[in-house]
DNA sequence: AGTGGCTCCTGGCGGC
DNA sequence: TGCCGCCAGGAGCCAC
């Protein structure tokens, strides 16, 4: 499941191999993947070259220059001998591709066919092909002129980088305020935070020692602070560690991360928690899966509305306290 | 406006 | 063995 960490891994590999690479043609096979028609994203993409990879919270964006003129300058259109770039009423400037990579979809680069077509692909030179499968079709292709990037993004309502200057405790504490709405919730909101998944929601909660259920609107400073830190410092791990490979999660070299061996409590309901051997258990927070600790997390401070009949069934904390554990605010 | 629920989509898995 | 139904979840959409 492709959250920050994940697409950020994919950037930095792509990195090191795509900037510089001409963009020959963008080949669609499966048209869940764009509402653009094939020759529109050739429009925006082909006989360019990559100038740049960047991210905005789970979203890839690659960044492409001009059209550039054949060898000899005579007629123009793209390099590569390809017709002229037909879209966009013949726009010829440079462009941004967005991917989204959502649940399944991977980037990779193969030079021959795979087993089974890729949704797109992308036919570079000098000769190689990034294609992009996606068992379960969420995945999605965008391409349009750089002054559109503001109301792509704009639309969307997304909310503030997690390492960018916005989020700052400051800006979490007012995000936070007044919400009725289960933290869980909150993390996921790509309008609050961008980049957050269910991963890393589950294990930034655990990590600041907050119970999933807690209403947003409750969590006092000092558990602001904490969330604040623990969303970081779970981002960045998840980074250090290229990914987590849960289901599907490869990087475009085809190599897998290692942040699952080092999960907390996602994934491992049942298990003993690592800091004070309780088990971990599971609950639904709006449709989602979510694990938690229920004595490092404990089930204080103001619940969000409903939580009461979630966890009906649950028994409470013990009243023992672990060796490291820190009463919450409030 | 804020919130919760539904939907898309397909491979894997458990149950019968 | 084979079939059925459920589960996983990011984000858009809709209803309240």
């Amino acid at each position: 499941m492709p959250e920050l960490p994940e697409v950020e891994t994919v950037r930095r590999r792509l990195l090191t191999c795509l900037p510089g690479l001409l963009l020959r043609e963008v080949v669609v096979n499966d048209w869940t993947v764009s509402v653009q028609t094939e020759q529109e994203l050739n429009g925006y993409l082909a006989g360019r070259r990559v100038t740049g990879l960047r991210r905005r919270g789970k979203y890839l964006l690659v960044d492409v220059g001009a059209v550039e003129e054949q060898a000899g300058g005579a007629s123009g259109g793209p390099a590569g001998g390809l017709p002229p770039a037909p879209g966009a009423a013949g726009y010829a400037g440079p462009s941004v591709a967005v991917v989204h990579l959502r649940m399944t979809g991977q980037l990779v680069f193969r030079p021959e066919p795979g087993e089974r077509p890729p949704r797109f692909l992308w036919d570079l030179e000098p000769a190689t092909r990034l294609h992009f499968q996606d068992v379960r079709r969420f995945g999605r292709l965008w391409a349009f002129e750089p002054a559109a990037e503001d109301e792509f993004f704009g639309s969307r309502g997304m909310g503030p980088e997690p390492f960018g200057p916005e989020f700052t405790v400051a800006y979490l504490r007012g995000a936070l305020r007044d919400r009725r709405a289960p933290l869980k919730s909150f993390l996921l909101d790509q309008r609050r935070i961008a980049g957050v998944g269910n991963i890393y929601a589950d294990e930034a909660l655990f990590r600041a020692r907050l119970h999933p259920l807690r209403a947003a609107g409750s969590v006092g400073p000092r558990e602001a602070q904490r969330l604040h830190a623990a969303v970081l410092e779970t981002l960045q791990a998840g980074i250090d560690h290229e990914g987590s490979s849960i289901e599907s999660f490869i990087d475009p070299a085809g190599q897998r991360g290692s942040f699952q061996e080092i999960l907390s409590v996602y994934q491992r309901t049942g298990e003993p928690c690592r800091l004070c051997g309780t088990t971990i258990e599971r609950t639904v927070v709006g449709g989602r899966g979510t694990h938690y600790c229920p004595r490092c997390q404990p089930r204080r401070g103001g619940m969000a509305p409903g939580s009461r009949r979630r966890l009906g069934e649950i028994a409470p904390p013990r009243s023992a306290k672990p060796a490291d554990w820190e009463a919450p605010d409030r």
